[in-house]
DNA sequence: GTGATTTGGTTCAACGTTAAACTATCTTCA
DNA sequence: TGAAGATAGTTTAACGTTGAACCAAATCAC
């Protein structure tokens, strides 16, 4: 039960009427609760696209690599996904089996690895995030564009309160 | 690694340039990923708040009651909180090991039980809840309830979409 | 330089989730 | 009425995550 959960079908009618409810929940509350729904039927809807292939934590770490190139050691990759080291280690260690990363020993540092791209990787990752813009296109298509933009701008700012407030 | 994840520790300077960008992931896209890392970062400071007496999924299923009320049979619960019979299962036994939910058999169907609040249910409830929102008092404080609130109904359009696109 | 502490990485048990198999009961309909 | 299918709930294996223990190499401090 990853998401807070929905309340209830929620009928169109409660649009607007957030604050006025009696007993309802505080706004950041139900924000939240919004928040953890979308994210759940995201990542379904992405675990799907994506197949069983690739997992979406995979995808996510060959994703990195692209934004932000370059050699990345364990713990690196580890606290920009903010996840353990164990659980990198583990998806790290997965991804070479595939061949989608090439890993070697630091020569600056005898205990670090280096992660890398491999070519096969790259390919994976960009047949990958073909797969999940086509599955994202209708989304695109049926939500205005400045609507998502400003869903952005704000979540933003909420993105960047969270995380300065740990 | 359940959100997306963070493309970069996110200078602020990039706050208007969504769109701008050269080689920048679609606006959906990165709307996706800030709603994942928001929802990660929501849910550790819920967790931590609510202590290990109570996990996160087991605070959604007592809030269920006490906003929807009533027995609700198991795949009732499991569909409202959109999870699987098997979790929902897990999740209702060690509440009522807690006493905190009371099972009765279904008089009217031999297969079903009736699951609802027991008063110290009730109880650990209203502890829970309080202790999340003071816990999310400050994100209130910080943020301009405008902004929540039209974070709040963007979203819920995007939820919307989402819940009628599977 | 040597001892203490920190840091990179792996491993392991515990947890909560899913999907599938399974039992028992209910419903449908001819 | 009775056979076929749907539904409620439990159980199980598999998965990915965390947190802690652990080893080895690096850094610090005196």
């Amino acid at each position: 039960m990853k998401p807070p959960l929905r309340p209830a079908p929620a009928g169109q009618a409660a649009a607007a009427s957030a604050l006025a409810a009696p007993g309802a929940d505080p706004i950041a509350f139900q924000l939240l609760n919004e928040i953890g729904i979308i994210d759940q039927l995201a990542q379904n809807r992405a675990a799907r696209l994506l197949g069983p292939a690739l997992n979406l934590s995979q995808f996510v770490v060959l994703n990195h690599f692209t934004r932000l190139g370059g050699p990345r050691s364990l713990v690196q990759l580890a606290s920009a996904m903010q996840v353990s080291k164990g659980a990198m280690s583990n998806t790290v260690t997965r991804l070479a089996a595939k061949g989608l990363l090439q890993v070697q020993p630091d020569p600056a540092d005898g205990r670090g690895k280096l992660v890398d791209l491999s070519d096969a990787g790259r390919v994976a990752r960009q047949q990958a995030l073909s797969g999940l813009a086509d599955g994202l296109a209708d989304l695109g298509r049926d939500i205005p564009p400045e609507t998502l933009l400003s869903a952005l701008l704000l979540l933003r700012q909420l993105r960047l309160w969270f995380d300065s407030h740990r």
